[in-house]
DNA sequence: AGGGCTTCCCGA
DNA sequence: CGGGAAGCCCTC
């Protein structure tokens, strides 16, 4: 018996078959999807199990498998197939598919961890009868009495509550023994008290046409905020368990998501898995080990989430589809909302897409009947949507108000006054603090990467957002050594420094990257300012998805159109579901809200679309652009980089590569380039991008496979594609 | 990826 | 001629 082996080495160059006899003690066991151990080369290293076959001719001699990884761990048919899917879409070596699908703690070669985790418990090793017997005679009260008539009672108990010498006593008297029982480190009851919430007409409706669906449909969910899309899923969700089948939803990030998490422990209790980067890697074996054996039907998590093994899926659910983290970044680039349709193909199962701000590509999808729409056009209960104020912040500088103007200085006030609470969102995207010099125009440059450093005044220091660099902040600037360094754009805290100033009686509590590195933080600020702790949530957007907040009344953007100015076909779509998200996190409950939008560009079509709550005319203005720039929906792109450490070598193989693409795609596509890519030098090496736009084109996935091929054996010049990205 | 083997270049 | 660095190629 052999086995056809995928070594775990991330490398396109050994992205193949190796062949290695099994030993009689490993058949029987060994399995196709299984993890097992190899000697490959002079280690011994991991590999997948792809084939296992009954004869093999080799001109060498073969080598043994060892050992398997994990006897439970193995992927099944659909998994290994979708890996080929990803493979072949992504351009990826097809281990890193694998890889992807497999928590992180078991990816790594840090092989010998064991991750079970087990608890002690006490029973009885003799029959009740004779215990009551031995208490008889025994005649003293004391705790090893106490714990043989606790022992009566309770089939067992857990070691560490009782005292070690007692128990170490019965166990020499052969009346008690210890046993050792696998735990789940996270482990949720379902609430019995919870409030299941009657759904209004729009919510039934889309209820109905979803759970009343027997196929692949995909479903685009269309919701204004607050409108209730969570209401449904449950009720979908719990529908789809009702009928033995399992479900999938996936959420941006769930540290911000706790809110809706919680409500699935509820529902639910311990028949819900959750996937996200803030479990420990016991935590997240733990919840992989629950869904292999079949022991849980919800699965909620990130991006990685839908690669869960989960059987007989009946629903998937991608809450705010719009979210570009469900695109990965690095290798394999592969959007989970691809994973989920073609997961539902194999199942046959609907797949909900939901959002308030779908994106461009899925709304004209929708609109085109490709997808179905479905609208939640009205707040749940009795919310309303929040009125919208646009300040021109070029008359307010002119009165000396750089950060804050008159109007939202006065709504501020009122709203502490009447003890509501008020978010700012200070819109950091392609907006960051800087340092430069008055005197000479110097600005602080990362000597690795083409990027201005961000300066932190906490630690009076510049870092890199990008590679991590860090350095001191001079006194005088050190080009011409005078003392003209200032302080450029909003940084959170120095808008948290003038709101002391402004409201020194007003509670304040901040949310970005610097206050909420800690495990746990993202979610106490939220809980905290969900209960009333504080009156001022003050964050970049990270603060802006999805978080229910009833006392919520008033919402400032500053800077709004910071955003609006990156180089990117994106940006426009992105500010509006910024700006329309931010704005839905007002007026939540019963309360009225408002929103106030500071910028320099009152004028500016996009705001006013914000401003008149009115995605319809964002998406016909924006599409109008897409159309005549052919940029997504009207046309695919791929992206492809050519990077090197040196810079003639990149910029030669980028022209190379943008002939052979030119003479090699099919005549109605568009390539572009080669261009200095939006980073161009990255880590000390340059990059330069290189963009195909195209409809239907049957030569380009072949030519990107010649490129990807010739480049694999090229050590000095690397070659990265990006099929469908997110960002060029 | 990582180790071993080959090649190539330069100094004495 | 020798040594060290750089490139190449193999791993079942």
């Amino acid at each position: 018996m052999y086995a056809e082996i995928l070594i775990e080495y991330p490398t396109k160059k050994i992205d193949k078959y190796f062949t290695y006899i099994v030993p009689e003690n490993l058949q029987g066991i060994i399995s196709i999807g299984m993890k097992v151990k190899v000697p490959f080369g002079n280690k011994i290293i991991n590999g997948f199990v792809m084939n296992i076959i009954d004869n093999y001719n080799s001109e060498y001699e073969l080598k043994e498998v060892v050992d398997v990884v994990d006897e439970e761990l193995v992927l099944n048919k659909e998994l290994m197939d979708l890996g080929k899917f990803i493979q072949d879409k992504t351009l990826c070596p097809l281990i890193s598919a694998y890889q992807t699908m497999l928590p992180s703690s078991l990816k790594i070669k840090d092989n010998d961890t064991n991750y079970n985790f087990y608890k002690t418990y006490i029973v009885l090793n003799k029959s009740k009868e004779e215990i009551k017997e031995y208490l008889k005679n025994y005649k003293k009260i004391n705790k090893q009495s106490e714990l043989l008539n606790i022992l009566l009672e309770n089939e067992k108990v857990i070691k560490k509550d009782y005292s070690v010498s007692s128990i170490k006593s019965l166990i020499e008297k052969d009346l008690v023994k210890e046993i050792k029982e696998q735990e789940y480190r996270i482990n949720k009851e379902s609430n019995k008290l919870v409030v299941k919430h009657e759904l209004n007409e729009e919510q039934q409706n889309a209820f109905d046409v979803i759970s009343n669906c027997n196929d692949d449909t995909t479903f685009l969910l269309e919701g204004v905020t607050g409108s209730g899309k969570t209401e449904v899923y449950l009720n979908l969700i719990n529908s789809c368990v009702n009928k033995g089948k399992t479900a999938i939803l996936l959420v941006p990030e769930i540290s911000l998501t706790m809110q809706i998490i919680n409500r699935f422990y509820d529902w639910f209790g311990s028949s819900v898995a959750v996937f996200h980067s803030a479990l420990s890697n016991g935590e997240k074996y733990d919840e992989y080990l629950k869904i292999i054996r079949g022991e849980v039907s919800v699965v909620i998590g990130t991006r990685s989430a839908i690669f869960t093994p989960l059987e007989n899926i009946g629903i998937i659910i991608v809450d705010e589809e719009h979210s570009d983290t469900y695109k990965q970044d690095n290798t394999p680039r592969y959007n989970a909302i691809d994973i989920a349709k073609e997961r539902c193909k194999y199942h046959n199962s609907p797949l909900v897409l939901g959002s308030a701000t779908p994106t461009l590509e899925t709304r004209a999808r929708a609109l085109k009947g490709v997808y179905k729409h479905i609208k939640l056009s009205k707040r749940a209960g009795a919310g309303t949507l929040p009125n919208v104020q646009i300040i021109d912040m070029v008359e307010e500088v002119k009165k000396k108000n750089f950060i804050f103007s008159e109007e939202l200085i006065n709504k501020i006030n009122d709203n502490l006054k009447n003890k509501e609470q008020v978010i700012i969102l200070l819109n950091r995207r392609g907006y960051s603090t800087t340092i430069n010099c008055s005197n000479c125009g110097f600005t602080y440059k990362c000597p690795n990467c083409d990027i201005t450093l961000t300066y932190h005044k906490s630690t009076n220091n510049l870092r890199c957002h990008y590679c991590g660099y860090m350095t001191k902040k001079e006194d005088k600037c050190p080009n011409c050594h005078e003392d003209g360094l200032n302080y450029l754009g909003l940084g959170t805290e120095k808008v948290e420094l003038e709101i002391n100033k402004l409201f020194p009686d007003a509670r304040v509590v901040r949310m970005d990257q610097d206050t909420t590195s800690k495990k746990g933080a993202h979610e106490r600020i939220i809980e905290d300012f969900k209960n009333l702790k504080y009156d001022i949530l003050l964050g970049t957007q990270m603060i802006s998805k999805g978080l229910d907040f009833p006392n919520v009344t008033l919402v400032g953007i500053l800077n709004a159109d910071s955003s609006l100015n990156i180089p990117d076909f994106r940006s426009n779509e992105k500010t509006f579901a910024l700006l329309y998200q931010a704005s839905g996190r007002a007026g939540r409950s019963n309360l009225k809200g408002n929103v106030i939008i500071q910028t320099f560009n009152p004028d500016n079509y996009v705001l006013n679309c914000v401003k008149n709550n009115d995605f319809n005319s964002f998406y016909n203005y924006e599409m109008d652009i897409r159309r005549i720039l052919k940029y997504p929906p009207y046309y695919y792109l791929t992206s492809l980089k050519v990077i090197s450490n040196d810079y003639n070598l990149a910029l030669e193989n980028a022209t190379k590569v943008c002939d052979y693409l030119k003479k090699n795609v099919d005549e109605t596509s568009v390539v572009l380039g080669p261009t200095t890519a939006s980073l161009f030098k990255f880590n000390n090496n340059y990059r330069f991008q290189i963009v195909v736009k195209y409809r239907f084109d049957n030569k380009l996935i072949n030519a990107l496979k010649y490129l990807d091929s010739i480049y694999i054996n090229d050590n000095k010049v690397n070659l990265e594609i990006d099929i469908d990205p997110l960002h060029i």
